[in-house]
DNA sequence: GCTTTAAAAAGTAATGT
DNA sequence: ACATTACTTTAGAAAGC
């Protein structure tokens, strides 16, 4: 029928065109996050379910692509913050959050809960810290995370603590406030979480 | 209520009420004793909330319409009250591991960057448990108290079935 | 969707001393 | 380095934009 027809192409153009504009959203805030082609491919992948689900409708094409590009990351394991991903948007951390719990709740996206320890790597590179400080803060985080101290806590807080500690210990300190800033937590934070960290693990940190 | 109410004269002759319909169409009364905050709209229908219990709501709604008779608002006949949604916290006095729970149970949402709670959605009863890993939780979206009761039970039952529970203490409840 | 109301949980944030 | 206040999440109703 003619009229199937014709409703059929015309659904299928405004998707083609929703999805023009989507992509180019996603290169944009993808090269602007420095992710890699894998992160940016997944991204899409996500963001192509959506529109064929009619998720985007009522929302901004850039905060529905923003929610995809962090889910991707989450499941590439890619350390980013929602806060990183929505500064390159018009809309608020709030908005972009949204838009992920309704990709995770409509869509089949499996995605693992966040490693402290894939924080590390990202915090670690951005100060310039050795491989070794890095291997001792996961080692850190993973006795943290046996011993049950890191459910419901940031793991941005928690990997920046775990770093500041390593950095200590393998003399190559930076200050709480450095490590706060690339880290995109409060100092406050860092220190609530070294704290806790060092008693209850029972580590040694010499003074000065 | 089932009837139409001016909340402009209210507004003038009740005191300590709030009223902006450019910003919200219902009017804000507090009462102190039972501590409740009610919303009044100008169709009769009313939201009470902070009730620790139904008998306060009960309480709160009688003192409600009689503050507002003594201010001159005629008000007829006896107010229908259903409750709407029921919440509250509970202590299993146990350590939970969340990463756990998150990787076993079907309908929840784990994400310590956004929020320390597991929401975890039941279906029977319909109710949202907040699950923390000190072993508190929040129940909302129960229509009766036995839901709280039965919803609490249950997830405790699981957490442990599962073996995402740490010895601690022992259990126990409350109510808002 | 949003607006407003209340309450709990635990973490993080902003601001103040 | 502290404290205090405020915001994050969940549910539900109300009338209207």
């Amino acid at each position: 029928r003619w009229r199937k027809w014709q409703i059929r192409a015309r659904i299928q153009s405004s998707i083609d065109r929703n999805l023009a504009q989507a992509m180019n959203e996603l290169e944009r805030i993808g090269n602007l996050l420095g992710l890699p082609k894998s992160v940016k491919d997944e991204g899409a992948l996500i963001y192509r379910k959506a529109v064929e689900k009619g998720l985007v409708r009522g929302r901004s094409i850039e905060s529905v692509v923003a929610a995809a590009i962090y889910a991707s990351c989450r499941r590439m394991k890619i350390a980013r913050t929602l806060d990183e991903i929505a500064q390159y948007t018009k809309a608020n951390r709030k908005e972009v959050a949204r838009c992920y719990r309704l990709l995770l709740r409509e869509l089949n996206v499996d995605v693992p809960v966040s490693d402290p320890k894939d924080y590390v790597t990202r915090i670690g590179s951005l100060l310039g810290l050795s491989g070794a400080s890095m291997k001792l803060a996961a080692e850190i985080l993973e006795k943290a995370k046996n011993v049950g101290l890191t459910a419901g806590k940031d793991p941005a807080g928690l990997a920046a603590a775990a770093i500041y500690i390593a950095a200590l210990l393998n003399e190559e300190r930076r200050t709480q406030k450095e490590i706060a800033q690339v880290a995109g937590v409060t100092e406050v934070t860092v220190r609530n979480r070294y704290k806790e960290l060092i008693q209850e693990l029972k580590i040694e940190i010499q003074n000065q | 209520m089932e009837q139409t109410l001016d909340l402009y004269a209210m507004e003038r002759s009740v005191p300590n009420v709030e009223y902006d319909p450019d910003q919200f169409p219902g009017l804000i009364f507090r009462l102190e004793s039972p501590k409740v905050t009610s919303l009044i709209f100008k169709s009769g229908k009313m939201v009470v909330t902070g009730a620790k219990s139904t008998e306060e709501l009960i309480k709160a709604v009688k003192r409600i319409i009689k503050s507002l008779r003594r201010y001159g608002i005629r008000i007829g006949g006896k107010p229908k009250i259903q409750i709407q949604n029921i919440v509250a916290s509970a202590n299993m006095h146990v350590h939970v591991n969340l990463d756990k729970a998150a990787f076993l149970l079907e309908n929840n949402m784990y994400e310590p960057e956004q929020f320390p709670g597991l929401i975890f959605r039941m279906d029977e009863p319909r109710v949202v448990l907040l699950i923390f890993s000190s072993g508190k939780m929040v129940i909302t979206g129960a229509k009766r108290e036995d839901e709280v009761y039965k919803a609490v039970k249950k997830i405790f039952d699981k957490l442990e079935e599962l073996d995402c529970i740490k010895a601690v203490e022992e259990e126990e409840e409350l109510e808002i």
